[in-house]
DNA sequence: ACGAACGTTCAC
DNA sequence: GTGAACGTTCGT
């Protein structure tokens, strides 16, 4: 866009230091070559002219005491990139996520599009709604759609509300910072196109990367999809980050939402908390229905 | 061989 | 329940 900010770059000092260690790019090879239209550099150097939203997910000030380290190191103003590197902007980031799940399931009636979208992926689409079929098993039986946003109204659709009616106005940019794309007068989610299912069946959750194979020791690997793997940077502030030379792990604010969740096992997504589970069962029902052909009449 | 990062264990 | 540390796996 012609407003962009030069914002893509590093645009700090730590900025610059922890780009430099970390890969430009998805984790996964499938990644490079999805058909995104957009890199995160572009989403972010397109920010809209709602700036506002940063009002709405500026960190409160005990979030913001919360994120400092007892001997912190003098904070820069916050930036647009910050909505992203800071703690809050896991708040963003999960937001958008949940976006992008609701707009995949949700937002987006089947389609011609989709038919032959389905030609790639429908086997692995199918595949993983039976899964979360069994997956969510006995407990909650029969949910459909509307029922199941019904249901959800005190969950995640309470939580979400205020932020559907601030974003949708204000910055479509965040549309594209999610992975949506528009056209044809609804919404789809170009992070979970098909290369994205597949990807996830091929690449990173084959039966013996969840625990079903030998040992059950084996290491998954990063969606790539979600919004905490799209993000480039750590954000050098976690205690991950902080004590990446003996935690091993990886930034928080980069943790892979896939991996979050325990595998294996029935109702294994039942024990992800809060916003996360919510999320997925809010995905999963709708996911039942669409793979039922409940959504498509 | 090395670095990155997931899975597990343990302390709080 | 959460976070830190360690052991291990995986990719380069």
């Amino acid at each position: 866009m012609s407003t962009a900010v030069d914002i893509a770059g590093p645009s700090s000092p730590d900025q610059a230091h922890s780009s430099a260690k970390i890969p430009n790019e998805p984790l996964r090879p499938s990644l490079k070559r999805s058909s995104h239209p957009y890199s995160l550099s572009h989403y972010i150097s397109t920010p809209s002219p709602a700036v506002d939203v940063k009002g709405l997910i500026q960190p409160s000030p005990a979030q913001q005491r919360s994120a400092q380290p007892g001997h912190t190191k003098p904070r820069r103003a916050p930036s647009w990139p910050d909505m992203w590197e800071s703690p809050s902007g896991l708040h963003l980031a999960h937001a958008a996520e949940l976006l992008m799940r609701a707009g995949l399931l949700a937002l987006t009636p089947a389609t011609s599009e989709q038919a032959s979208l389905g030609a790639q992926s429908s086997q692995p689409a199918k595949r993983e709604a039976a899964e979360a079929k069994e997956a969510k098993g006995d407990g909650e039986g029969g949910g459909s759609g509307p029922e199941e946003e019904e249901e959800d109204s005190s969950g995640c659709g309470a939580d979400f509300q205020p932020f559907l009616g601030a974003w949708f106005p204000f910055s479509p940019a965040l549309f594209p910072l999610a992975g949506f794309q528009m056209g044809g007068g609804h919404w789809r989610s170009a992070a979970m196109g098909a290369e994205g299912i597949e990807g996830l069946v091929a690449e990173g959750y084959s039966p013996g990367s969840l625990g079903g194979g030998s040992g059950g020791r084996r290491k998954r690997k990063r969606c790539g999809e979600c919004v905490p793997c799209r993000r480039q940077t750590n954000c050098e502030q976690c205690s991950s980050c902080r004590n990446r030379k003996r935690g091993h792990q990886i930034c928080k604010y980069r943790k892979c939402e896939e991996l979050k969740r325990k595998p294996g096992g029935p109702g294994f997504e039942n024990r992800v908390s809060g916003f996360d589970l919510r999320g997925s069962d809010f995905t999963l029902g709708l996911a039942q229905e669409r793979s039922s052909g409940a959504l498509d009449g």
